[in-house]
DNA sequence: GGCTTATGCGCAG
DNA sequence: TGCGCCTAAGCCA
């Protein structure tokens, strides 16, 4: 479930349980050992989010940096850590938590100055305080590629993933196809603003819930919504829209599925 | 139990 | 363009 919010989450997690600690940092899969022997034994000072890239700052002035990617995961307990099982890529163990490491695209131990670059080459992030609204509206809107590309884009916007961008569209009555620059800079900011809501219930919620109410169907109106009834258009191809019944459509966009109600979402230039 | 698919990226070629 | 990552949920039998 890797979007930004998740990221989020998992920074505040480390900020909470291990933060502050000396932190005994290991590769029980082996793949990492010469990065964990750079922070073993280290306390960890800070964790932070941005977009989908977590760091954790060492007490030794390193980082650790980690994405992810489509099938990483953390998991978080309470010590005694577990014999560890299967890939687990990294382990840190502090004396109130442990946090395992499985299948990240990346796991790297970096300086500072990496970090400021990743930081540099990142867009925007709706969830960070220093959100930067304009100039996501800047980036955008100099762009002919069409919006539902561009919100995939992490130079443009930081952390949105194909939950958050086929949802967020959607909302908008937006179609996928407008071109970033043929927008209206008032809907681009109006997509940020609807973003950093949406991210920020995700980051609450621990999951993305995009319905209002009144369009869930009867007995989920209330309460935390199940799983099916949580978005209108991601995942449901075929099924009849929420709002006007039209069956969901999708479609591959530069190598990922993208859904959307061909009637509601007729918002063009 | 097996198979498919996936909320994402970097990289080889 | 396709693969690696090598997880885990959802689906089928």
């Amino acid at each position: 479930m890797p979007e930004g919010h998740t990221i989020r989450r998992q920074a505040k997690a480390f900020a909470a349980e291990l933060a502050g600690d000396k932190v005994v940092v290991t590769s029980p899969q082996g793949r990492f050992e010469a990065g964990a022997a750079l922070l073993d034994g280290h306390e960890l000072v800070r964790a932070e989010a941005a977009g989908k890239h977590l760091f954790l700052r060492f007490s030794n002035g390193r980082y650790l940096h980690v994405h992810l990617g489509l099938i990483g995961k953390w998991d978080f307990g309470v010590p005694p850590a577990p014999e560890p099982t299967g890939a687990v890529r990294v382990r840190l163990e502090g004396p109130r938590a442990w946090a395992d490491l499985r299948g990240a695209t990346l796991c790297e131990v970096v300086t500072s100055a990496q970090v400021r670059g990743v930081l540099r080459r990142l867009g925007p992030d709706p969830l960070r305080r220093d959100g930067r609204r304009e100039e996501f509206v800047r980036r955008a809107g100099r762009r002919v590629l069409p919006i539902a590309a561009l919100l995939m884009d992490q130079e443009v916007v930081a952390g949105v993933g194909n939950v958050y961008r086929a949802e967020v569209l959607f909302r908008a009555r937006l179609s996928p196809d407008v071109p970033g620059r043929e927008l209206d800079p008032g809907v681009v900011g109006a997509l940020w603003d609807d973003l950093s809501t949406l991210m920020r219930d995700g980051v609450k919620r621990g999951v993305i819930v995009t319905t209002l109410p009144a369009d869930r169907p009867p007995g989920t109106r209330r309460g935390v919504p199940p799983r099916e009834a949580a978005h209108y258009v991601y995942r449901r191809t075929g099924l009849p829209c929420r709002v006007c019944g039209t069956p969901v459509a999708t479609r591959e966009l530069n190598g990922r599925n993208l859904y959307w109600c061909p009637v509601c979402q007729h918002i063009r230039p």
